[in-house]
DNA sequence: TCGTAAACGAGACGGTACGTCCTGTCTTAAC
DNA sequence: GTTAAGACAGGACGTACCGTCTCGTTTACGA
């Protein structure tokens, strides 16, 4: 993707030539994150016009193709920068407070944050577009998948866990369903998040201490 | 949606008046929804053009709009005819083959059927606009949640899953790793879905027989 | 024009064969003749829609088609039907009145009578198309040409004019006027087609009498 | 017509705004008005396509409706361009020759130029469509009465014409004759021209002298 | 401090698609 | 066999964006 000369950039790439003319400006680049972003999430990925990007935050069209070479990459910048924070489980000692993590972080990223309607819009790109999913998965969805399972490994350590818990569909189990009321319905609360929790913790304790 | 004169159709609302002038051609409606969904499937809902639709399926746009108001309706169409014939749970008197049979079939409709490609077009739209979601989550959701539910009970009956089994998430647990895969990468094989669904037996199973 | 199997008629060629079926309905091509009328006057040829045509007539589009074959065949059925009647120029002995006849009969039609504003529609189909100009030429242009050569000729016959009082351009000179103010503006009264007829009269005076 | 912002141009309003944003081309208006002429000739204005336009100009639709909101409004800046070049009748102190001119200047521009083909194609609308109509009626139509008003005010103060020949009709009756046979036909030679010119010239010549 | 080069806003530009309208043909049921 | 109704392929309408391209102007750096 950054193949183009300097893209996605006032960062550029470290040992890069002495830049010279004009610097690029940081205010804009938020300005045009911002600004996609917002219409994003009321316009969806079909409906968004990289001319009312510009209008909204008050640039020239030349000035985001010079950061982003289309929509997809732009949209995936917006992505991107809203899902990092919502990936680390912290080790409590507590497993079903660890894999109830997972699953909380995923719901109140999707219901609390903008993080929600911006990866609604973009669900198809991700799944469709290797040039949007490709990154997506490579970033954060291995990044999650990591952290559960390292909670899984602690949650066997502890003998809370069956020791051949099913590492592989973990995420699947934790995080689907939450995807799944995203597109399909259904209340995402903390109670739902503890129902999805509890059935998975059930299905993998150990077989003498339970819980 | 269907508010205008005799839209979606040769097929008229049944008591409908005794039609004058020549009739919609099923040949046509046809053509238009295989031109429709060959198009999702290779350049998803956002690059989806109705004229293109109409090239392909040899057809004036306006035959397309006397039909469907929109992209939309449209594509809604092209996504119900395909999603129906994938929700029916046999009763087996095998709760385990019942289970896995949730999950294998929406496994196989987006794996080996054109459903797969489509719905992975539309999942954005199903999450964000109510246009395509609200009928979607009536008909096709709402038919495989009920056969799930029927499905857990004839297990609570055979007293192969506890008696307060969750339904309310059983069909997140066992569907939603499914949708995860398609968006977020994974295989879709035949063993992926049985760890699933042990996992989810376990969950439910029995304090006693268990399994 | 005439070549298809019966156009333009109920008052089809005298031996023809005693047609089957049901017969066309004089009250229909008096209808769509209105209606044509009424809207080449109020949207000009460009802007005739076959389709407004049908509708105003009360009469489905292949009605029109069976009768006239095209938006200029029917044009040229409303121009001609509204032009005849203003063509004679009568004999009165007053030379002076005969020709102010010619220059009255076209301002009046152009003035006081559909054929204005029909003509106004028309005139750069029969200036440019040969499909509609053609007929109109040989019909009415030629039939108004030999009323005033008439008038010419009685007029030297009484020795009111010039026996050499150039006949082949005395309808442009008493017509030529009223068209020039229909396109280009200017009061069409009494008054200016006297100035007219005063202004030719006395060009072509016999040099003693005259008058 | 010319309400909205900055039409009409690559030359816009003297004192205007010191224009931002890259500048129209001049070359491309040139293009453009080429196009439509040649389209208006052999098409009309009913058959004039500003598709076509655009195609045969090698431009975007949308570089047309920049400059001209409309068919009427591009349609008039052909005609204008073609026609101002046909107005002035020189000063020759010889007063058949001053009208000769007039009658003249109008059959060469109708006969030699292609102002002949696009003022047959616009007729009807300079007819009935004020849009165009008052525009040319201001411009070209008044031009050419005031040429002929003080050609016919010269030959009076030289003695060669009546002191009340008739101005308000001289127009008429020297050009008039040439877009009747524009229009209904007839030879458009300079023997037609010399004839009207001479019935004119001897309906307003002075009693005494005649010529 | 000055020159130079890139960034920047504005908006023109060739294209493509939109959703609507109309053309001229056709198909149906009713008369 | 004519009629009204209306479906149909095709194509133009005028609008909106795409991604690229000039413009004139601004901003920072290195000379």
């Amino acid at each position: 993707m950054q193949d183009a000369p300097f893209r996605n950039s006032p960062a550029r790439p470290a040992g890069s030539a002495p830049r010279r003319g004009r610097p690029r400006s940081d205010r804009l680049q938020r300005a045009i994150l911002d600004a996609a972003r917002e219409l994003l999430v009321s316009e969806g990925f079909a409906g968004l016009r990289l001319e009312h990007v510009a209008a909204r935050a008050g640039v020239g069209k030349a000035t985001i193709y010079r950061r982003w070479g289309s929509k997809e990459e732009l949209s995936l910048a917006v992505l991107e920068e809203l899902a990092s924070p919502h990936i680390v489980i912290a080790e409590t000692g507590n497993t079903r407070q660890e894999l109830l993590a997972a699953t909380m972080n995923a719901m109140r990223a999707v219901n609390d944050t903008p993080f929600g309607p911006v990866i609604a819009a973009l669900l198809s790109q991700i799944a469709m577009n290797p040039l949007l999913g490709d990154p997506f998965r490579a970033s954060v969805v291995q990044g999650r998948r990591d952290e559960v399972r390292r909670a899984i490994w602690r949650g066997i350590r502890r003998g809370d866990l069956r020791a051949d818990a099913d590492v592989d569909v973990a995420t699947e189990l934790l995080v689907g369903p939450v995807y799944f009321r995203l597109m399909f319905g259904g209340e995402l609360t903390r109670d739902f998040a503890e129902r999805v929790v509890d059935a998975v913790l059930r299905g993998y304790a150990a077989p003498d201490g339970g819980r």
